[in-house]
RNA sequence: GGCGUCGUGGCCGAGUGGCUAGGCAGAGGUCUGCAAAACCUUGUACAGCGGUUCGAAUCCGCUCGACGCCUCCA
């Protein structure tokens, strides 16, 4: 394994506000949680958009060969959909609509969930730990936090004391909110609250007696609360305090800004170096989420059956529009910026395949090394995904200039130049030559190059009608000719 | 109402105090029997109004607009 680790990387750090200079707690190695979906609907590409962006960070660490341990949960326990007292939590009110078992809810839903990640080519994480198999290690760090008097016990249930907290921690310093304006600006919520006040957020919920997902603890049998199992969790995977923590921005308050809370209740520290949020991708200007029906699934996109887009995209298409934006923008989801990412998509990946196809000259018209340190200073510039294609695009341009006869590259170069492209492309930014999948590999390339050979002979008879035939009956089944200097090649649409 | 992010050429989408982002589309060209595909060439944009500066689209202030969070949410 090559290392890399001689590149500094910068991440910009939502705590601070700034890019800071990566340095993980222990050299070589990095720990990373992010949290991961709750499994009680499909995923839908804003849930993916996000996870895809810690995949390429992963990508990306290991590569450098850092030895990275990414811890992503598994969201099971149903948590209650909004804050008051009683309600029903989102797994059980599925299970109760579906009439099925909540454990059913979860269990199709973290398969669809993995389904539609492996489909998109992403790499499991080292750990991913469910929070119903932590309940004892949640339970645990109740207690902990009970002891330190960072949180109270009403009618069974047990809540984090926010306003204690505050007075000698900084309640709100992710967020960058203050508890002064929470206190105005709290809604007021239906329904009787045990807490002493509505900034308080719950860490043991009495369960009610219908409620089904329960376990026994020492002041009611009930469930944790939604904060707490990624302190839990990521405590005992990466240690009390760990390098990185990813997420979804909409996470960053409460979620994150209570994970802090209690981590600092229970250990005195705080847990995490490098806070990392994730952007939103939105659709027509809003943002996709289940609540509102504003989404559109991944398998919606290979298959084209969505009101929003026009035809189907390969999952490799989806992951180059997503990673053409930054991580930290918003991405607006288009059919037409779809469309364009294809044929971008589509070029880059016609030029990685030439490669083997150039013939080295003694000679190089191109600063490889500059090049290739491009790509690598745009990642570490806090992951920029889309600095980094650009560079890709200019080893595009410089590969269809060798072949082009305007450009040459010695064959040591051509090597570097092959190697760095399958890196990035393949390596880091997790793509994959879904377009021309199967050719070479089966029967059809052989049926199909008879078929050119025939359309030579016809066009080398000037029989253009039966030329012209066999070109376009290959289309309409989807098999592309391109007639190009050296022979005719063909693609599959 | 509070906090925060953002407003870039036809579209998407980076970045920066003075020097080309990139992709798509459009235009011109090469190739071709004709096409398609492919390739080459081509674009001087940064919401508005003030201010700082030798110089700002980039820094500061205000205005307008969009979005996110403040309640489950990637």
């Amino acid at each position: 394994m090559q290392l890399f680790q001689n590149q500094q990387i910068k991440i910009y750090n939502s705590l601070s506000g700034k890019k800071e200079n990566f340095k993980p707690i222990s050299d070589g190695y990095v720990g990373m949680y992010v949290c991961g979906p709750t499994v009680y609907s499909n995923v839908h590409l804003g849930n993916v958009r996000t996870f895809m962006s810690f995949d390429m960070v992963f990508r990306y660490l290991k590569h450098l060969g850092y030895k990275v341990r990414y811890v992503r949960n598994i969201t099971d326990a149903g948590h209650l959909e909004n804050d008051a007292d009683v309600g029903e939590d989102r797994i059980a009110k599925k299970a109760r609509l579906e009439e099925i078992e909540p454990m059913e809810v979860v269990q199709r839903y973290t398969v669809d969930f993995h389904n539609i990640l492996n489909t998109f080519n992403f790499l499991p994480p080292s750990i991913e730990p469910t929070a119903t198999g932590h309940i004892i290690e949640q339970i645990e760090l109740i207690k902990t936090i009970v002891d330190n008097g960072f949180a109270y016990e009403v009618n069974g249930s047990v809540y984090f004391d926010v306003h204690k907290f505050d007075e000698t921690n900084d309640y709100g310093k992710l967020s960058k909110r203050k508890l002064e304006d929470l206190i105005h600006n709290t809604r007021e919520l239906d329904g009787q609250s045990d807490k002493k006040n509505p900034q308080d957020f719950a860490l043991w919920k009495k369960a009610e007696p219908q409620h089904i997902m329960r376990w026994p603890s020492p002041w009611s049998d009930g469930f944790p609360g939604w904060h707490l199992e990624c302190t839990a969790m990521s405590t005992k995977y990466l240690g009390e305090q760990f390098d990185i923590h990813g997420g979804g921005m909409d996470l960053k308050f409460p979620h994150h800004e209570c994970e802090i809370a209690q981590n600092e209740a229970a250990k005195g520290k705080t847990p995490v170096n490098y806070w990392m949020h994730a952007n939103m991708l939105i659709m027509n200007g809003k943002k996709m989420a289940k609540s509102t029906g504003n989404f559109i699934l991944p398998t919606q996109i290979f298959s084209g059956e969505n009101e929003h887009i026009t035809k189907a995209f390969s999952p490799s298409v989806a992951r180059f529009f997503m990673l053409q934006a930054h991580y930290r923008s918003i991405l607006d989801f288009t059919n037409n910026g779809l469309l364009a990412s294809e044929k971008g998509f589509n070029r880059l990946m016609d030029a990685v395949n030439d490669i083997d196809t150039i013939k080295p000259s003694t000679t190089s018209s191109f600063d490889i090394l500059e090049w290739k340190q491009k790509c690598y200073d745009a990642m570490n510039d806090d992951f920029n995904s889309p600095i980094l294609i650009a560079n890709l695009f200019e080893a595009v341009k410089h590969i269809n200039q060798i072949k082009e006869g305007n450009s040459t590259s010695s064959s040591e170069d051509l090597t570097i130049l092959k190697e760095t492209m399958h890196t990035f492309v393949y390596d880091i930014l997790g793509l994959k030559d879904t377009n021309n999948e199967g050719i070479g590999t089966d029967k059809l390339s052989g049926a199909v190059d008879l078929l050119i050979k025939l359309r030579q002979e016809a066009r080398a008879n000037k029989d253009f009608a039966l030329s012209d035939k066999i070109r376009d009956e290959l289309a309409d089944v989807g098999i592309q000719l391109n007639d190009g200097k050296e022979g005719t090649s063909f693609t599959i649409n």
